[in-house]
DNA sequence: AGGTGTCAAGCGTCC
DNA sequence: GGACGCTTGACACCT
């Protein structure tokens, strides 16, 4: 199991994430950002490697604005070395990468443009780990999108566009359970109709279930998984205290990460922690794992 | 320099 | 029919 956060480290004082206005977009702009996104992709790398952490989301604000019309520029091109290096980085301490393109890429919506873009948008994330030259384990998530008042039918689109999608998206291509409209149930209906792999999120089935318990679920969406897809991947995070259902919280619940873990023990899956303080909470469950290994197996302790 | 309104994209919910 | 949450930051303009 390989834990990690997502997009931003809070330790380091880089930001990979630096983008600006589409009113102000220009090609000098648009290069200092990626090259300051880059840099600091690495710096953040090297601190998970330092920390333990071999399990990462890249953002999607790598290259701002990269499926826009504005953006002519052949920004894979430019940067092939800085993405090269980073992919060997990667491939060297065994890491593993995911992407995840926001709410607002949705392959079932009934509107073609929206779709177009979508695709679009998925595009720009497979070249940035093509780019990495990165295998199939490193994933894209994406939910499968609205309901529009028949699910059904919203299903059946997701899956007439899910196969003619272009190869490099299709290959790494995921979807995640949400919290409001495709509960794992609905993601293993669109598993069926496309074999695609499904990449299940606890905190949202804990909102939006079937009453399935905790190690059914994560045995159902991993045998989604096949050879080459890599581990599965799975979500976690824990309630707000006293927030919105579903808002996640600022710090690691570690009782609750515990439960969770002893919960789908027998289950090996790569774990991303979505909490709000990112790679604090996932340096605490990296170390609680290790306490809970030098719990159940003794002998490790001798090697400490 | 500091304060603040606003930012590419869309869904569903609530009023 | 319009504001809001999603995720929450930070750009960019104003004073």
């Amino acid at each position: 199991m390989k834990i990690g956060y997502p997009c931003i480290n809070r330790s380091l004082p880089c930001r990979g994430n630096r983008t600006f206005r589409l009113a102000s977009y220009s090609e000098s702009r648009l290069k200092e950002a990626v090259a300051e996104n880059l840099d600091c992709l690495r710096q953040m790398l090297q601190y998970n490697v330092d920390q333990g952490l071999f399990f990462f989301r890249i953002s999607s604000d790598l290259v701002p604005f990269a499926s826009h019309p504005v953006c002519q520029f052949p920004w894979p091109d430019h940067f092939q070395p800085l993405f090269a290096e980073l992919g060997r980085f990667i491939r060297r301490h065994g890491l593993r990468i995911s992407m995840h393109p926001d709410q607002f890429t949705l392959l079932n919506a009934t509107d073609p443009a929206i779709v177009r873009r979508s695709i679009l948008e998925l595009e720009y994330h497979a070249r940035v780990l093509d780019a990495m030259e990165l295998n199939a384990t490193a994933r894209i998530q994406i939910h499968v999108g609205g309901v529009y008042g028949d699910k059904t039918a919203a299903i059946a689109r997701f899956a007439e566009v899910y196969g003619r999608l272009p190869e490099p998206v299709r290959r790494r291509l995921v979807i995640e359970n949400d919290e409001r409209l495709f509960s794992l149930a609905d993601c293993l209906r669109v598993h069926a109709h496309t074999g695609v792999p499904i990449l299940f999120d606890a905190f949202h089935h804990e909102l939006l279930n079937r009453s399935e318990s905790l190690a059914e679920a994560v045995a159902a969406a991993g045998a989604t998984w096949r050879c080459g897809d890599g581990l599965p991947m799975l979500d976690w995070s824990s309630q707000k205290p006293g927030a919105r259902p579903g808002a996640h919280a600022e710090s690691i619940d570690l009782d609750r990460f515990s439960r969770f873990i002893a919960a789908t023990s027998g289950h090996d899956f790569d774990l991303m922690l979505e909490i709000k303080d990112k790679e604090q909470s996932a340096r605490l469950a990296r170390a609680a794992l290790e306490d809970d290994a030098r719990l159940f197996r003794p002998t490790l302790r001798e090697e400490h």
